[in-house]
Order: C-alpha cells, then sequence, then structure tokens
RNA sequence: AGAGAGUUGGCAGAGUGGUCGAAUGCGGUGGUCUUGAAAACCAUUGUACCGUAAGGUACCGGGGGUUCGAAUCCCUCACUCUCUGCCA
C-alpha cells in the first residue's frame, strides 16, 4: 500500500507509475484518493476540536464536582453532553472516511521503479540475461511427465485419488530427489548468510493483510472452513509478517531469513493445456529468502539476491535465463521483479523457477514494519523476497535435461544430499 | 475441551471513576564529575494522526457499551498462565 503523504507530494510520478503497470483510469482514482483524504483531515481536524472542547467541560466539572458546586456542574455537563452527540457524528464520518481511503489504497498497485521495461504483457519483458547454448537431446527425448512414469519416480493417480489433482506422491529416488533439493537449497542459503526458519503455513487474515495477498488474492488461497485461517500460497507471508507491527533498531537490518514450506495455490481458472505433469501444481514445495533492508541498500541487495539465485541455478548445471519483468507484467506489490526461468529441452519451454522482487516500503506500510534510523526518525524498511527456489519445475527441468539411455542423471552438486546419481 | 487467574510504556511493576500518557525500579540516550572507565548525580526517554509552529486528538490485549468524564465499571472476542482432560 503506498502512502497517502506519499501520493500527496508525488501525484504525476504516482500517476505516471501507475501508466506505466497499465492501471486503468489512474487520474481519476489518485484525484479520488486526494479528495478523500483532504476530507478525512479536514473532519478529523473539526473533530478534534470538539472532543477538545469537550474534554474541557469534563475537566471543569470534575472540579466543580470537588468544590461541591452542584448548579454549575449540571450546567457544564449539559454543555458537555451536546459536544458529545456532535463528536459521535463527526467521529462516524471520520471512520468511514478512512475506512474508503484505504479500501482505495489496496486497490492501487505499487510505482515500478524507473528500470522497470515498458510493456503490456510478458513478451515485452527485458532479457536481461540468456544462455545460447542448449542440451542436446536424444531423438526419443521424453518430457518429464512420460519420464516421471518410466521411473516410477511420482504419481498423480495417487494424488488424485487420496486428494485432488495437483497434489502428486513422490515416490523413491523422486521423494529423494526433492529433500535433496530442499537441503541443498536450504544449505546454498546458509552459506550466504541467511537465517533458517520453519514458519508456519498457516496464516490468520491480517497476515495476509499484510503482505499483500488479501484482499485481492483471496481466491488464490485455500481457507480452512470455520477459520480465519488460510494455507500459505509462500513462505513469504509468514515470513515476513514475522516483522509486522514492529520497530527494529538500526542495527538489528539487514535481517536475512530463509525457510522452507510446502505452497499451496488454488489457480483458479488457470487450469488447462500448458500445465501438464509438473507445470503447475496446488502444492508444491519451495524455499525462500526474505530480506529487511534499509531503503538506501534494497536495490544492491536486489541485485546480490539475483546473483544468490543465479548462482544456485548454475550449480544445477541447468540453461537459464533472467528476465526483467515489465510494467505490464509485474506483479501488483513489486517496484521492480526478475524472473528466473530454466529451459526444460524436452517440452522446449522456458520455465519460471523463482521471482525475486522490491517492494520498497509498499508492503512495510502495510505491515507496519518500521526501523529507527540514524537519526533515531522512525521510518518504513524495505522488504525484499525471492524463490532460491521452487522445487517442481527445477525438477522437470533436470529431469528432461538429464535424460540419457542409462537413465536421468544427477547434477553434482546435489549427489551427496541423494546418495545416488543416477535414475535408472 | 472444562475450571480458575491474568493481559498496563523496551522490560519489571503500581494504579478500581476526574489533575493518569500513566507512580516506581531497571534498561536506553545526553550531560556533570574523572587521565579514562565504573559509581554517583542531573536531564531526557512510547506510537499514530492533524498542524509551519504553539499545540490538539487518540491509544493501558482487540472490538463494543455505560458516564459530562474510563487503564479503572459492563458486554464480547483473542491470547497467556495454573489445575484437570486429551495427545504427536
Amino acid at each position: 500500500m503506498l502512502q497517502v503523504q506519499f501520493i500527496r507530494d508525488n501525484k504525476e510520478k504516482v500517476i505516471l507509475g501507475l501508466k506505466k503497470k497499465y492501471f486503468a483510469n489512474p487520474e481519476g482514482t489518485i484525484e479520488e484518493v486526494l479528495e478523500t483524504d483532504k476530507k478525512r483531515r479536514e473532519l478529523q481536524v473539526e473533530r478534534d476540536n470538539v472532543l477538545a472542547e469537550g474534554n474541557q467541560y469534563s475537566k471543569e466539572i470534575g472540579k466543580l464536582m470537588k468544590d461541591g458546586n452542584k448548579e454549575k456542574a449540571e450546567e457544564a455537563k449539559q454543555k458537555s453532553a451536546s459536544l458529545k452527540n456532535k463528536s459521535k457524528e463527526l467521529n462516524e464520518e471520520v471512520t468511514k472516511l478512512e475506512k474508503s481511503l484505504i479500501e482505495l489504497l489496496y486497490q492501487i498497485p505499487n510505482i515500478p521503479h524507473k528500470s522497470v521495461p515498458e510493456g503490456k504483457n510478458a513478451d515485452d519483458n527485458e532479457i536481461v540475461f540468456s544462455v545460447d547454448t542448449f542440451p542436446e537431446l536424444q531423438e526419443k527425448a521424453l518430457p518429464h511427465w512420460d519420464l516421471i512414469e518410466k521411473y516410477d519416480i511420482i504419481d498423480f493417480n495417487l494424488g488424485n485419488k487420496v486428494t485432488g489433482a495437483g497434489f502428486p506422491y513422490y515416490k523413491g529416488k523422486g521423494a529423494k530427489l526433492q529433500r535433496a533439493l530442499i537441503n541443498f537449497f536450504l544449505e546454498e542459503a546458509g552459506n550466504a548468510g541467511y537465517l533458517e526458519v520453519q514458519p508456519p503455513i498457516l496464516i490468520n487474515e491480517a497476515s495476509g493483510y499484510g503482505t499483500g495477498q488479501l484482499p485481492d488474492k483471496e481466491g488464490q488461497m485455500y481457507k480452512l472452513e470455520g477459520t480465519d485461517a488460510y494455507l500459505i500460497p509462500t513462505a513469504e507471508v509468514p515470513i515476513t509478517n514475522m516483522f509486522r507491527d514492529t520497530i527494529l533498531k538500526s542495527d538489528d537490518l539487514p535481517i536475512k531469513i530463509t525457510g522452507y514450506t510446502p505452497c499451496f495455490r488454488r489457480e483458479a481458472g488457470s487450469w488447462g493445456a500448458d500445465v501438464r505433469g509438473l507445470n503447475r501444481l496446488h502444492q508444491f514445495d519451495k524455499v525462500e529468502i526474505v530480506h529487511i533492508e534499509h531503503p538506501e541498500n534494497s536495490y544492491d541487495v536486489l541485485l546480490q539476491m539475483r546473483d544468490h539465485i543465479e548462482g544456485i541455478i548454475k550449480k544445477l548445471e541447468l540453461p537459464y535465463r533472467i528476465l526483467n519483468l515489465c510494467g505490464g507484467d509485474i506483479s501488483f506489490n513489486a517496484a521492480l521483479c526478475f524472473d528466473m526461468e530454466v529451459y526444460s529441452a524436452a517440452q522446449k519451454r522456458w520455465l519460471e523457477v523463482s521471482s525475486v522482487s522490491n517492494f520498497e516500503t509498499f508492503q512495510a506500510n502495510r505491515l507496519k514494519l518500521r526501523f529507527k534510523d540514524k537519526n533515531n526518525k522512525t521510518q518504513l524498511a524495505h522488504t525484499l523476497n525471492g524463490s532460491a527456489l521452487a522445487l517442481p519445475r527445477i525438477l522437470a527441468a533436470i529431469l528432461e535435461n538429464n535424460q540419457t539411455e542409462k537413465g536421468i542423471k544427477i547434477p553434482t552438486c546435489l549427489q551427496k544430499f541423494t546418495g545416488f546419481d543416477l535414475i535408472n
């Protein structure tokens, strides 16, 4: 959520940013925000004045009662009572305006950073880097959904029976490979200085609002009946919300946290031909990295995070590319976002395996996540996060790219975790 | 899940209707003293909104109510602790 103060001070900049994001009717929305905000402030002053007057009377009454001057006290009571009614009315209006202001602000996405490319959709994303050599597969190369069956390492039908579509069983070497990937990712993050946490995988509504999944993406999460709890769509939610309603000390920053969790996504409406096999699931595993940073450092840090993720992909020996998402494709919350994609050679497709973003103060404002700066002033921190990494598509790419006649070769970096070097 | 007791500022802990944004202690910050440090002493030390400022308003777990006036009384929800039950 943008700060009203920021919108007030940077009206034109905000409108231009919203246009870059292809937000409908930026001028009208911003105008509405500013008007609502102005009215709110005016009414608040009025209400506060009435309350101040009432407080004066109350103090007076106290004194008069003590002095035993009942008549005058009664008089003052009458006046105070009428003021009270007035302040109640004003207060209701202020509350109403505050509510509509917040609702308006919830609809407004983050303003893109200046280096976000212009563009309407995924075709306009800027390719920051791409490998130029791709694995050459034998003629009979199989897509991963066939390899999975051939080696009996993942069972979708069992998942269908026990739970439903998109909840596969990993079996034998498939399950071990999953575990190896999780361990490998966590170890890499640990070596890079991240504190490992194991967060809850259920979150409450306040947390959903804190990181921006609510109110707009409610349909993407599973809600537990009879509770206000949701299954997490990403570890970002429970990890970043660790710092909700927090004022950090200056030297607490930077904060770097990693965590492995399963992630749950309803993916309502996006089920179709493109999502066979591991390409899109309702439950999947992911290791996430989260930063809380000083505003001055956040863009350097974003690149460091990108490097970290790139390093992991390189160690896995997967062909990859890095995209700088354009204004039309970048997510609601992000100011700048890089997508990392690996090439899955049998499908002949790029698969998104990570997304690393700087939210600047957009999340922090909702979270009330602040820190004391050098001058002991309280200001909003910057939050960043990235997947490092999401498992299923990495698995798909490993299976497809590393298939040989003898079986599937396990990347060297994983072998100490799997205990085997071939799936056959 | 049942019974009882709680929830106050960074922490500990007073405060049961008016001058309480809140005693006191600890901690933090600045200063005096000292060659330096400790100790001692003095001052200062919550958050948010409005305002150029002076200042005003709100906040004592969340929400609602009673009252001219609520940290204090009432209702409700959440959480914590103790005992009982259950349990990986």
